[in-house]
RNA sequence: GGGAGCAUAGCUCAGCUGGUUCAGAGCAUCUGCCUUACAAGCAGAGGGUCCGCGGUUCGAACCCGUGUGCUCCCA
């Protein structure tokens, strides 16, 4: 006798019991076996941050696919860990040290602020932690790893210097990105371009005294309509506050307005200083007023031509956004009130000829949201031809296989082919210290440690004992992040170590679409360079999140939800069902709560069935071990329960392999909820009052069982905790670890017949019901009315093993075969069987009329169709032989089913 | 400006190698049920010019071209 179970499932009892149970056995942790590996590893989100449901459907699609390995005979190892998100976390730090201690950064030195950072991720580094295991995440908590941990740390500096030594690191002045607020450079990747209604300013550049003579003859021709004459040109610009860096203006060279400027001096405005008008192909006549002033330190285009044409470079910008002493005017005032002030002093000049409104795109810093800054600045770079070619080979051979393909593989290809140098240094703190050591001259070498330094120094430049000092700067994040799948095994650090050999590739890596150059590309650079091969076989990328009404999930929208109050409120099985049901594989998803409101309800519907079953089990059962004559009445139903669940497990199976797993889930919970609970259940229901044939018990007991184990790896909880309802299972013996295959049920052999004919009986006995119960309520019988039922058929034989089932769930008190139509009953046909339902109920012939000549006519049309196609040479000549046989049984179907109907019509009449 | 993808029921999407048992599912809607597991439920039902136009084909939601609309990536 067991418990009473409650009304409901109750998840959070179940979700505490379980994750510590499953801790308890230790059955996440992996460790190097004779099975085969089936290896994840966890994007590493951001340490210091919460789980997004971004996140949510990344983790729960990874511990779907693990819990299935596991379940499946492999060392099943998914890794967990965090990254230091260096930006990010850095300015987190700051502000959390201005607010709350006063202290400012530049107050403190760097190990005092390392120090503050770790204590601040030791207090806030928990949280994701603590989400993925409510969410039911089967990591391997053994092995967390975080890009700061020691090891780590080390690794990214090995790479550097191996890198560097082999000439694929360098440093260089560059036209970077440059955050302004967090006053670091970022990599191209790290800034985000928006469409921003911006200005356009035309400004007069007035032509310099002594070379402004007219001395081109062609002059008088063109420039009376031409926006320059003789002392000036106008240029457009939406960014006035750089005119002070201005060292040129160009002009297309084939331009007739400006022919005669070309070699001249103009005055640049604000500051006077005079400068060449030179020609190049670059500038777009059609463009603004077709003259554009050349700026090389706050333009990348600007900064080509200024190399080409040998031109000097004024840096008019402080690291802060503030203008420099370069720049002589509005010095020490912010780039934005400095082009306020700029236009201002422009127009009292009578320089500002005309404004107009410009629809263009600006830069934003990822991490800090400010206007980033092209900024010409002294980095650390990665080459990244030589790397990217190895990371496309490995795509395009299909050693890394993508997933959805025809999505990612375009835009993967894309940039690596037009892959530009990465920018890795960091003008912050957080993060591993490049390993550069500089003298007084700023002469450096690349070195681990101070001391290696000064012999590598001594090596290089004949200094002894120099004074050195190491580069202030650290590393892009996403420099030690390409590393994990093999420095979470230790690969870079104790190279060909018993993990790393052992789980090296990795299966698969679940990722977001918006991180494939950032990591997935970048990643499989690194793994190509330091293990000679791809660090995972296959890429599934998810689609982005987003809110009912297709908006990106942000922060600042608030339209995120809490992942923890989601739990709270629905259970952390409801969470993953409603996440991954709304989940086709590569598409965005349009994430509402109510998807949610599906998982409990879906939650709740198992929980009664278990309820039902756990009450034929306490109402005791007959005698008999097998085969009474209560089970011969329901045998078909476990018949056919077999032959569904057995054509769903490989239907699963096969979408497994496809990673489609919102499909499979639908296939699971169609197979449950329809299949199981609405057919199969209402089959073997016995009646009021009567005990269950043992041996059916036994076999209801197996499919659900099964059913369970098939559903584990999408609702964990539930399904654990059913298992363990069902029957008394000995220590260990849990749904997690259980192998599929070992359940009995697929080895009953219920029936002689074919898979396919015990499906296909199923359906007749199916769609006899529904038209059956349609006509019931069509005739306004009350449910619980029983009718006599009459079958008239070619074929009884057919109706012989589902006759029992078909009496009981139509409420039929008898079934009797007939010759001939049965007068003042209710016609149904069904295919070419018709059946007549016996009623006290009063019979409305008008509409069984109307419903069977809709039918007729419905069947006449698909009739003549076929007879068309069929008479039509070329189809039958050219269509494949089986094609055209499938047409001629259509044929006879169709002619039987109008027999039938046109025969019960006239029996209406 | 360059590239990619998408357009199927009110909504979100399936639909493999072209073949009327292929026009589907889930939500939502409507009707009837407090049937002894479940009203967070049960039993039924309705609903679509498969974005427009042209082409290939015996045959097109599916292949090709084109137009329109949306989304994303890159400059």
């Amino acid at each position: 006798m067991s418990t009473e179970l409650s009304k409901n499932f109750e998840p959070g009892i179940a979700e505490e019991k379980w994750y510590s149970h499953w801790l308890n056995k230790d059955y996440f942790s992996s460790r190097p076996d004779e099975r085969k590996p089936f290896t994840i590893v966890i994007p590493p989100p951001n340490v210091t941050g919460v789980l997004h449901m971004g996140h949510t459907l990344n983790e729960t699609v990874q511990d779907v696919l693990i819990r299935k390995a596991r379940m499946s005979g492999y060392n099943a190892c998914w890794v967990p860990g965090s990254d230091h998100a260096s930006i990010a976390t850095e300015a987190k730090v700051v502000q959390m040290l201005e607010k709350e201690k006063g202290i400012q950064k530049q107050n403190l030195s760097r190990e005092e602020f390392l120090k503050y950072a770790f204590e601040w991720k030791d207090k806030y580094g928990g949280i994701i932690y603590h989400q993925l295991k409510k969410l039911g995440c089967s990591v391997d908590w053994n092995r967390v790893t975080f890009t700061m941990d020691d090891h780590y740390y080390k690794a990214v500096i090995k790479v550097f210097i191996d890198l560097f030594n082999k000439g694929l690191i360098y440093r260089g002045a560059r036209i970077i990105n440059w955050d302004p607020q967090a006053q670091t450079a970022l990599s191209d990747e790290e800034v985000e371009y928006r469409d921003i209604q911006g200005k356009l300013y035309y400004v007069k550049y007035m032509v310099s005294g002594e070379s402004a003579e007219v001395t081109d003859n062609r002059e008088d021709s063109v420039a009376t309509h031409q926006p320059s004459s003789a002392n000036y040109i106008t240029i457009a610009t939406q960014r006035p506050e750089t005119i002070m860096g201005d060292v040129a203006v160009c002009v297309h060279p084939d331009d007739e307005r400006y022919k005669h400027l070309i070699g001249k001096k103009v005055i640049v405005p604000l500051v006077n200083r005079a400068v060449p008008v030179i020609a190049d192909e670059y500038v777009d006549p059609a463009f603004g007023t077709g003259a554009l002033k050349i700026t090389p330190a706050h333009d990348i285009n600007d900064y080509n031509l200024g190399l080409k044409h040998h031109l000097p470079i004024i840096d008019t910008l402080n690291p802060d956004g503030t203008l420099s002493e370069a720049a002589v005017v509005f010095v020490g005032m912010d780039r934005f009130e400095a082009r306020k002030a700029a236009i201002e002093k422009l127009r009292a000049d009578g320089l500002l000829t005309k404004e107009e409104e410009y629809q263009t795109r600006l830069g934003f810093s990822q991490r800090t949201n400010a206007v980033v800054e092209p900024r010409i600045s002294t980095q650390w770079f990665v080459k990244m031809r030589e790397l990217a070619d190895k990371a496309l080979d490995a795509v395009t051979s299909g050693e890394v296989k993508i997933h959805p393909e025809e999505r990612f593989l375009a835009t993967y290809k894309y940039w690596l082919e037009n892959v530009k140098d990465w920018c890795i240094s960091r003008q912050l703190w957080w993060g591993q210290r490049i390993p550069a050591w500089y003298d007084e001259d700023g002469r450096f070498v690349v070195a681990d440690t101070e001391e290696e330094a000064k012999e590598a120094f001594h090596a290089a430049f004949r200094v002894q004992d120099a004074t050195l000092t190491q580069d202030e700067d650290v590393l892009d994040t996403w420099f030690s992040s390409w590393l994990w799948p093999m420095e979470v095994f230790n690969g870079i650090t104790d190279p060909g170590n018993a993990d790393i050999r052992y789980y090296y590739p990795t299966s698969v890596l679940v990722t977001g679409q918006d991180i494939i150059f950032f990591w997935v590309a970048r990643m499989i650079m690194a793994g190509e360079e330091y293990m000679d091969e791809k660090p995972f076989e296959h890429v599934y990328f998810t689609g982005m999140v987003r809110d009912k009404q297709g908006r990106k999930m942000s922060k600042s929208l608030g339209n995120s939800p809490d992942l923890l109050d989601l739990i709270e409120r629905f259970g952390a099985d409801a969470v993953r069902f409603g996440i991954l049901i709304s989940a086709p594989a590569g598409n965005d998803l349009l994430f509402d709560d109510s998807s949610c409101d599906q998982g409990r309800n879906f939650n709740n519907k198992l929980w009664n069935a278990l309820k039902l079953v756990k009450m034929w089990e306490n109402a005791g059962t007959t005698e008999q071990e097998h085969r009474s004559e209560e089970f011969e009445k329901a045998a078909f139903a476990a018949t056919w329960f077999e032959a569904r669940l057995n054509r769903a497990k490989s239907q699963v199976e096969e979408l497994y392999k496809d990673f489609r797993l919102s499909e499979a889930l639908k296939t699971i919970y169609s197979l449950i909820w329809d299949d199981f609970c609405s057919w199969y259940l209402e089959w073997v229901k016995p009646p009021y009052g009567d005990k269950i044939d043992r041996y059916l018990l036994t076999c209801t007991l197996d499919f659900f069982e099964e059913l369970m184990q098939l559903l584990h790896p999408f609702m964990p909880f539930v399904t654990e905790e059913i298992y363990h309802q069902l029957r008394p299972r000995e220590e260990g013996d849990d749904l997690t670890i259980r192998q599929q295959g070992e359940v009995g049920g697929q080895h009953k052999k219920l029936s002689q017949l074919s898979t396919t004919e015990v499906l296909q009986r199923g359906d007749i006995l199916q769609d006899t019901i529904t038209s059956l119960r349609d006509s019931r309520n069509k005739h306004n019988l009350k449910p619980r009315e029983s009718i006599k039922l009459f079958i008239q058929t070619a074929s009884p034989a057919a109706f012989q093993s589902i006759e029992p089932l078909l009496a009981k769930q139509v409420a039929a008190s008898e079934i009797q075969f007939v010759e001939d139509a049965v007068p003042n009953t209710i016609t149904v046909v069904v295919g070419t069987h018709k059946f007549y339902i016996e009623t006290e109920q009063q019979i409305d012939a008008g509409a069984q009329r109307d419903k069977l000549e809709k039918e007729l006519e419905y069947q006449k049309g698909f009739l003549l169709s076929v007879e068309k196609k069929l008479g039509n040479e070329r189809f039958v000549q050219n269509a494949k032989p089986e094609v055209v046989e499938a047409e001629r049984k259509k044929k006879a179907d169709a002619e039987g089913k109008i027999r039938a109907i046109e025969e019960s019509l006239a029996n209406l009449s």
